[in-house]
DNA sequence: TCTCCTTATTACTCCGACATATTACAGGAA
DNA sequence: TTCCTGTAATATGTCGGAGTAATAAGGAGA
């Protein structure tokens, strides 16, 4: 028994099938095929109002069953992204319906080259949100919230931010602040912002070793929210989304 | 041929098939299943943690498909209110995975007895927004926005509020708006957050018939944007926010 | 020219079977 | 006893096909 026992792997004549390649343990094949089309749509592959091959014709091509790709289209339309309609088929909706502040939808954009005008919108929405959300941890924050936010400065120190822990402890003091402000739907938010905005730390990481060192900026957030003082909160916090920015954009001006 | 095409329909014994009656034109099953359990996640009828029973089971007991509930919890999963893995059946996450911005999740919080603290929470986030974009759409408007809000606002003003002719109106004024902020990350932001506010309209009227004249608080914003003035729509937005803040909590605690 | 109806196409729903992944348990070794 | 390993049970995942319902497009009639 030594034959292989998925013939679709290897050697395959076509590049049907790809789909069921790119899935790992833990992921779905219909997740596989949402991400594939997902990623074809937001890199522009497939332009608003463009028609998807029918149901049939297009998971025959991908080498699936219907029953996975229809549930894949489902996941799509769930994010705002396809509608479809009896007769009328499958087609890519205008992208002011996508909902682009989905984690998924974000993953998708910044799966491929990220859109440049995308990632400024994102920073301004980023620039808005972040200093107020600052403040109002400044405001909010109790004694456990004000720990958390000075263990994970401490991790930050420790490890850098070119490690996978230093990036972590980021992300553990950033969510920190997002938990004193006691508010569900600025968090959700907040944490999609974040993470994507983290997928261009790794550009930032790539262009140059260490552009500066972020600690201080991120020691003057803390001390503001742990003094209590909004004002200056929100003003530490808007100069480190500035800084932010300023690294990111010259990374990707500089490819 | 007399006889019902749907055996379901009318007098069936148990409460099963309840999900079929509820869709209209242009509603699929699996659309009217996955709001029914979204409304039933939303209003906390089932809780976080909380494991549902087999697709088998639970199909039956609704009386669809299996292929149906499972194209209704693809959707649930794609707005992270649910997640299924093999043997350890379907459970519903802890709310912070949920994308509370996604329009349909907040069409299912607001379906029910909506949550006074997430309300709270939403206005809270407006109030942070809006006024930013604001700020920003009087410093890039361009002639033909200024005319879509003066527009909007002479319809507002010949409809009221009363009306939903009035009410779309409204919304037209602040889509200008989101419009000439020329960001695309704000603007789906925004539109989620402003319908689901306007859901909170009709407890609005309903408590007391017009609480207030708004078209002036309007003129102000119009009036900074259209002369390009940032700080000044952005606190004259602020007012806005902040008087429909008021108007909703008395409402909703008034009951 | 416009309205209404017919028709063809497409997505939608259902069914039953099999494959796969993951948990839970039992057995054995340290 | 405790930990690890292998095995079996179970619920989700995937598949293929058949039939239904809804809608857009085209044609008949006014």
């Amino acid at each position: 028994m030594v034959e292989e026992k998925r013939p679709l792997k290897g050697a395959d004549g076509g590049e049907g099938g790809a789909a069921r390649e790119a899935r790992g343990p833990g992921r779905r094949l219909h997740g596989a095929i949402a991400h594939k089309l997902g990623t074809a749509i937001l890199s522009g592959q497939y332009a608003p109002g463009d028609v998807l091959s029918g149901e049939v014709a297009f998971a025959e091509e991908l080498e699936v069953s219907r029953s996975a790709y229809r549930e894949a289209i489902q996941v799509l339309t769930a994010k705002g992204l396809v509608e479809s309609r009896p007769k009328a088929g499958t087609r890519v909706l205008p992208r002011n319906r996508w909902n682009l502040l989905d984690p998924e939808v974000l993953a998708w954009a910044f799966a491929g080259e990220p859109d440049v005008q995308f990632v400024r919108d994102l920073f301004e929405l980023r620039a808005i949100v972040e200093p107020a959300a600052a403040r109002l941890a400044a405001q909010r924050r109790d004694k456990d919230d004000i720990r958390l936010m000075r263990d994970a400065l401490a991790a930050m120190r420790r490890h850098t931010l070119a490690t996978e822990a230093g990036r972590a402890a980021d992300r553990d003091f950033h969510n920190a602040i997002l938990n004193a402000t006691r508010n569900d739907a600025l968090q959700t938010l907040s944490a999609s912002i974040g993470a994507a905005v983290n997928w261009t730390t790794q550009f930032k990481q790539r262009a140059r070793a260490l552009p500066r060192n972020p600690i201080p900026d991120h020691v003057r957030v803390f001390d503001a929210i742990a003094a209590g003082d909004g004002a200056a909160a929100a003003e530490a916090m808007g100069v480190l989304v500035e800084l932010a920015l300023e690294d990111t954009a010259s990374a990707m001006t500089r490819r």
